[in-house]
DNA sequence: GTCTATATGTAGATAGAC
DNA sequence: GTCTATCTACATATAGAC
């Protein structure tokens, strides 16, 4: 975009150590080549190799930038968690703004519509379902998992405890899991929803189909399950 | 078990090339071990040569035997599939054998079922869940959801539509999908349920304690999403 | 910060003796 | 059928010049 950086001048005495445009713009690269091949093949199936060739950088900058693979990835799923993460309170507070006691399905919504809304638009958001597909089911990404991703989840957890006093905070947790599992499906296997739904090929291409029936889905599973 | 193998007598001269025991079972082992290895690490994380040492056979034993990686990996997960396939089908018509219209919930007691009272006694069974995960979420498998899941996944979903008459069976598909996620996630991510119900530490060790819930909610599910 | 070169380990597959 | 040895390719990581 720019010329390349010139030479400095005599008067720069204030040089800092901050990072160069263009290292920003290697460290940023790294992380967009990594979510999207870690997302295709998995955490194994992905080398570093492919993912510096993809991001245009050399193999040794994802040490330099990123400390190596592990933390390379740790910082793919950070990045969007922590994003997802906040629009997901935001939408809860904007509703629970409306007044009256919150439906299932508005809470079930706040957690739902900010991820599908992002997917539906981007691909690197509609990828990264498939990274918390693997870090929920596997034990290895433990740390990942509560550092990440249980802060939110027990938020709506206690949200939807709230809606059934009677009701074990356990057996709400498993609805919710339940629940996240058939979200994440949505991303995942939406080629196999195609292939099962002969009749109708293409319908699901359009990822806001799947919003309405998913979140009346989960509601209903969960009022039935603690009942 | 048995005494090491006495060398062939002169009367035995129908020797054919049937595989001999020993064969056999290096086959078995292999695919055992494999089972489990694939199904902790992924298929890019385990390697033919961890899967040979806990089979106690040699690497080019997995080439020799079934013909390399990505086939002994097809056999591990065809092994399984056909048997509780079977079983599927065979719960379907004994509980169709019993006269009038089938319900919602037995259906998916069908379906649900089978697996999960495998699972409940036989950590191999659980295991495989794991593998359906893998291979249900990923395009490079998809000529294994193809052979091994649809044809079951097919007979499940019309008879889900024949109660539904009404409604689409595109819509009944991605309902089977929410609903087979959901029932995975009992094996892949009963970690993560222990981790967030925290009030009740230990009470999903038994799998069975999560089949009627997981029944209830895919039901109820269901038929609130087709409405 | 980037880049080349390399260190060191492991991957999957097979040839050929036994 | 098994086993040893080896082939070729690729993995992650780092040292040191620029």
């Amino acid at each position: 975009m720019t010329a390349t950086k010139p030479p400095p001048a005599a008067s720069e005495r204030t040089r800092r150590r901050a990072a160069s445009k263009r290292a920003l713009a290697t460290a940023a690269n790294l992380l967009d080549a990594a979510e999207r091949l870690f997302a295709e093949r998995g955490y194994d199936g992905a080398s570093v190799r492919d993912i510096a060739s993809a991001a245009g950088a050399q193999v040794a900058s994802v040490s330099f930038h990123h400390g190596g693979k592990e933390t390379l990835f740790e910082r793919v799923v950070e990045r969007r968690a922590s994003e997802l993460g906040e629009l997901r309170i935001a939408a809860l507070e904007k509703a629970r703004a409306n007044g009256e006691q919150l439906s299932l399905e508005a809470v079930l919504s706040a957690f739902v519509r900010p991820y599908l809304e992002k997917a539906a638009n981007d691909a690197q958001w509609l990828a990264y379902a498939r990274l918390v597909a693997m870090v929920s089911a596997d034990r290895r990404w433990r740390h990942i998992s509560q550092r990440l991703f249980d802060p939110t989840a027990g938020i709506f957890i206690d949200e939807i405890a709230a809606l059934f006093p009677e009701a074990k905070r356990s057996a709400i947790a498993v609805t919710f899991v339940f629940s996240v599992s058939a979200m994440l499906s949505v991303s995942t296997s939406r080629w196999r929803i195609e292939e099962l739904a002969e009749d109708a090929p293409g319908e699901f291409l359009e990822i806001d189909a799947l919003a309405d029936p998913l979140i009346r889905y989960c509601a209903s599973g969960i009022r039935a399950a603690v009942a």
